[in-house]
DNA sequence: TCCACTGTACTATTAGTCTTAATACACTTA
DNA sequence: TAAGTGTATTAAGACTAATAGTACAGTGGA
């Protein structure tokens, strides 16, 4: 499920990290499943379990699973991946609307060109 | 023109590259408008000649300003910023689109919330 | 030509982060 | 109880970011 690009010059956290925000947001990880143990999945990459903690503890705080002492660490529910889903949505559009005013392109001239992107863009 | 943040995590030549990014491509700096010094910047921004120099060779690296030995540093002509806008928008186009596809939402449900971004983000 | 400014290159040093390693402790469940 | 889980701590090595100092080469004006 998990693959470190060693070419990558971030760090392996952070690959970690965003790797399943991915997962969790685009709904392949379900709520409430649990993720591989801090141990395992150190031995199932190759690398230190320290490493995986330090993803985890990041996930965890930026609201993407919660940890259960003894038990393991689990996908948030699916009502809060909605929120996350929109939030994801919301942010980025906005950030993509400020550049197309920077450029002085028009609402009108963006969206035709946005027509052809979801074109392009296959399933 | 450039400020540095500090409690900003990401190395400070990194900040220097992305401010100017946005500068060159917000059409801010005019193309062939020239750059602040390697010495004047550092003096400027208190921190050493090294760490511009650095964003500086980085900058030319990917194409956004050109060096003249003896001269200084200039922002690329407005031919090859109109590039780099159209390039900008339509990466950012690309990753929203594929997001909001793998997310499950329409595209019509999609296009009649840009409208309200767009409402809501000021000039 | 001289001088001040410019970009560029190099080495050395300090500080901080990433990663690994090895333990240890507390909790859960069969 | 035993195995598996999360969590915390300390130490070490490797790497990067940033500073400091120096040097060389090109530009342009006095």
């Amino acid at each position: 499920m998990i693959v470190i690009d060693y070419k990558d010059k971030r760090p392996i956290y952070e690959q970690i990290i965003e790797k399943y925000e991915n997962l969790i947001i685009r709904g392949v990880l379900e709520g409430g499943s649990k993720l591989p143990s801090v141990r395992s999945l150190a031995i199932d990459l190759s690398i230190n379990p320290n490493t995986i903690q330090k993803a985890y503890t990041e996930l965890e705080r930026s609201g993407y699973i919660y940890s259960v002492k003894g038990k393991g660490n689990y996908v948030i529910d699916d009502e809060e991946i909605k929120k996350r889903k929109k939030e994801a949505v919301a942010e980025q559009s906005k950030n993509l609307v400020r550049l197309v005013k920077s450029l002085g392109i028009t609402k009108e001239e963006f969206m035709e060109n946005l027509n052809y992107v979801f074109e392009e863009v296959g399933l």
